[in-house]
DNA sequence: TCGTTAAGTATGTGAGCACCTACTTTGTTC
DNA sequence: GAACAAAGTAGGTGCTCACATACTTAACGA
C-alpha cells in the first residue's frame, strides 16, 4: 500500500524529486512520467499541483535560490581580522556546499544552457550577489590601501572562478580528485595566490 | 531550385548547421526536422549520411576536437623570455577564440551535462591537454626556483579558471562585458596576479 | 455515520519525435 | 544518349511525450 501524504507533503516531496532528475537530465531530459515513477505516484498528481511541466521547474528553481547560507557565511566572516579569513570562507563554503549537494551547480548550468527564463533570477541570487559581495570587500581593500588599485569586481570573478573552475572539473567532468590534496589546501593555494596579488 | 551539392559538401554543411543548433539548444533540444529546414533540405538526407542522431552528434564533437590552435599557440608562447608572455598568450587567444565562436564551449558543457560519452574525447582534447602544458610550464618554473613551491596543476586550473569562469558569465550568463575594461586588460590582470601569487 | 473535500488512479489523446520506404531527379561516364 | 549511381524528396510509421478526463478512495468534522 503506498502512503497517503497531505498535498503540502506530496508537493515537496514532487520538487525534491524532481530536482533530482532535473539537475542530471535537464529539462527536456526528463520526463514527467520518471518524476512519477520515482516519486512514486501517477503522472496526473504531478499535473493536479503544478499545471504544467514548465511551473514545476519554475518553482524548484524559485526553492532553490532561497537557502541562502553562502552569503550570510560571507558576511560574517568579513568581520574577521584578515583578509585570508574573508576568502577562505567564501571558498570553502562554495566547496562544501557544492561537494554535498551538486544539483544546485548542475541546475543553474542547465537552465542557463537550456535558456530557461527563470535561469536569470537564479544567477541573481547565486552568483551576482556573491561577486558583488567580495567585489565590496576587495574595494575596500584597495581603498584603505592594503591591496593595489584593480578592478575589483574582476578580481572577484577570478577568485570565484578558480574555485568554480576546480569544481567543475570534478563534478562534472568526473576528473578524479588529486588524492594528497585535500579542499582546504587547494582553497588555501587560491586564496594566497589572489592575495599575494593584488597586495602593495 | 535548390543547389545540389556532393557527399561530401552535404555532409559539411550538415555538421555545420548541427553544430549551430546543438550548441544553443543542446542534443535533446535540437530536432533533425529544425537541422534539416536550417540546411535546406528534408529530414531523409540527414538520415543518409548519418544513421542515428546520435552519430551526428558524434561526428561534430570529433570534428570540433580537432581544430588545435590553442596549444600551438601555448606552445609557441612557451619559448618567450617571460612567464607573462605565455599565461597573456594563452588568456587571450582562449577569449578570442570563445568570443568569435562560443559554439565550442557551449557544446562542451551540453555534453558533459547530458552525459554524452564523448564528451570524454572533448574534454580530453580541449581542456585536459591545456591543463597539462600549463601545469608542466609552471612545474619547471618551480623546479627552476622562480615560482615558490605550489601544486603546479592546481595553479594551472585556477589560472584557466579565472578566464573560464569570465567567458562563462558573459557568453552563458548574458551579464554585458564593462565598458570600459578590456579583454587584454581582463587577461592582463589575472596574468598579474597568479605570477605576484606564486613568485619567490 | 454520513457528506464533503481532497488525495489518488487508470486510461486516454493529440502532437511531435526519430527514423523508414518507395520513389524521382540530376550529374557523369562510355 | 543511354545506363548507372548518387543526390534528393514526399509521405508515412510507431513510439513517446505533456497533459486531460472520468473516475475511486481515504480522511475528517459535524
Amino acid at each position: 500500500m503506498r502512503e497517503r501524504l497531505s498535498g503540502e507533503e506530496r508537493r515537496r516531496q514532487i520538487v525534491e524529486t524532481a530536482v533530482d532528475l532535473f539537475s542530471r537530465k535537464g529539462f527536456r531530459g526528463t520526463t514527467t512520467r520518471e518524476i512519477a515513477e520515482a516519486a512514486g505516484i501517477s503522472e496526473a498528481m504531478i499535473f493536479k499541483h503544478f499545471a504544467t511541466k514548465r511551473e514545476l521547474y519554475s518553482a524548484i528553481i524559485e526553492v532553490k535560490s532561497e537557502t541562502e547560507e553562502l552569503l550570510a557565511t560571507a558576511a560574517k566572516a568579513a568581520r574577521g581580522t584578515h583578509d585570508a579569513e574573508v576568502l577562505r570562507a567564501v571558498g570553502l563554503k562554495m566547496l562544501e556546499q557544492t561537494e554535498r549537494d551538486p544539483s544546485l551547480m548542475r541546475l543553474l548550468l542547465f537552465s542557463a544552457l537550456e535558456g530557461h527564463e527563470l535561469s536569470e533570477i537564479f544567477f541573481e541570487s547565486r552568483v551576482r550577489r556573491l561577486h558583488e559581495f567580495l567585489s565590496s570587500y576587495i574595494r575596500k581593500g584597495v581603498e584603505e590601501g592594503r591591496f593595489r588599485p584593480v578592478d575589483s569586481l574582476i578580481v572577484a570573478r577570478g577568485f570565484i572562478g578558480m574555485v568554480v573552475h576546480y569544481l567543475l572539473i570534478h563534478e562534472l567532468f568526473g576528473v578524479k580528485r588529486p588524492p594528497r590534496t585535500s579542499p582546504e589546501e587547494v582553497v588555501e593555494l587560491f586564496v594566497s595566490i589572489v592575495l599575494k596579488g593584488i597586495k602593495r
